[in-house]
DNA sequence: ATTGACCCTCACGTAACGTGATGCCTTATA
DNA sequence: TATAAGGCATCACGTTACGTGAGGGTCAAT
């Protein structure tokens, strides 16, 4: 019934040597050792794999991979839905990614003119973007989150974002006066949501963080409350009601 | 006019190292070097550090890449048309593991039951018109164990089934003009082999087999080449050249 | 003229395996 | 039951794509 390492490698597509790696930094240790001392898997060391590469699929170090997996407050399916929305954030690079191939595809053909910076929007994969929420969600130390993830992005790019968080403020402002369950106010905290997550990967309970930090850090509540009085309130409710409704 | 190190490392989000790196291993040299050794970056040197990078997503080794773009065949339209595909399969890919972690999760919550009694709800691989030929070619014990495999699985593994091969023609289509015997074409033809696998066992042989029926049934011919013209041909050949590597 | 930010070239470090070399099991087949 | 083929094990060195200082010039602004 276990598996030897040749069946646990061709199962899952992986290299015999990785499955030794992993062995040898106790990343992987197979739950049984055979008299002559062949490697036997049980199921649950597959499952245990199979987490693994999801985490390594999102370029995850190993000893973060290891961190993680042996931490006491690990929870699978916590981990699924980050997972999840790691995946979400991964795709929306993609598709970054393929507007602006499509642009220098256009451009090669003389449609438009494109900046140099702007050719690189989308390749920001200097470093992993995600481990920051991982670290908060499974109990490493809390860092200053935000800052850093920006400022790893180019110039264009900054000011891109910076005129889009601007112009949802502006939109939010203009209906603030709605409840903050109403179909508006719920469709712009939506897109409010998965704007962010091109940013980095928000989980909705990092997303109704963020919102109450917005009414309990005054250097937040004024910065936002400048596109309209009390907008900083009216978004910390509408995106609590948001991340509830979604839970 | 030219760009320094870090302006450009800047501009693309990578790190000054990696530019030094490049340099080193002759993958991007500046095309210019100042009076005091510094180096300048022209326009047409971030044209290429964007190639170098696009193919760099797409986990090519730096080696490669190298070879690619110094190839005095590559068209460097054609090569970003190909990213595109690659870009665009590399989405439906992850839409795949967004489907599948959502199964997951709905399965730890135990919403949805997944019976094996849950069976052929209409459709099915038994509407194969190729299905005698399959017979004849392999057997009826090759078919019928198939058959029974798919008839198995939930509507939506198989809709994930169809998806899978539809993805991998695609990502053949995409390289159909790189030789057979590439690193890429056997490497993808490994991974269509092993996922017939996962259906029935085909030996070698059959494989081969239905490499040729590719082009020698036109039913098969025009099917496949909807991906993509003359990709029937190219699968047989690299069919042929994987099978006769393995045997 | 000095400071601080940037640049250079070594050169060793590292992560995650790849790639033999060498030798002990296990299993299918004669 | 022997024997050969193929799988498994442990070293141990190699490789890729950079990271990370160390030590020392360069440049623009104060």
């Amino acid at each position: 019934m276990p598996f030897k390492v040749k069946e646990v490698a061709e199962i899952v597509g992986i290299s015999v040597r990785t499955l030794h790696h992993y062995d040898d930094i106790g990343l992987l240790m197979p739950d049984e050792i055979s008299e002559s001392g062949y490697r036997l898997y049980s199921d649950e060391n597959l499952e245990t794999l199979q987490q693994i590469l999801f985490f390594r699929e999102l370029d995850f170090p190993l000893k973060r991979i290891k961190e993680i997996l042996t931490s006491p407050s690990f929870d699978r399916e916590e981990a699924l839905q980050l997972h999840r929305q790691m995946l979400l954030n991964k795709r929306n690079k993609l598709d970054q990614l393929l507007v602006s191939i499509d642009k220098t595809i256009q451009h090669m053909k003389g449609e438009i003119m494109m900046s140099n910076e702007e050719k690189f929007d989308g390749f920001d994969f200097s470093h992993n973007p995600y481990e920051q929420e991982a670290r908060d969600r499974w109990g490493d130390q809390a860092v200053d989150q935000s800052k850093e993830k920006i400022g790893n992005l180019s110039k264009v790019q900054q000011q891109n974002m910076k005129d889009e968080m601007e112009d949802l403020y502006n939109r939010m402002a203009a209906i603030r006066h709605l409840p903050p369950n109403s179909k508006e106010a719920q469709s712009l905290t939506h897109e409010w949501f998965t704007w962010l997550n091109t940013i980095g990967s928000y989980s909705l309970e990092a997303f109704k963080g963020l919102g109450e930090m917005y009414v309990n850090d005054e250097r937040f509540t004024s910065n936002i409350d400048k596109f309209g009085d009390g907008l900083a309130a009216f978004l910390n409710e509408s995106m609590t009601v948001y991340a509830n409704k979604r839970k």
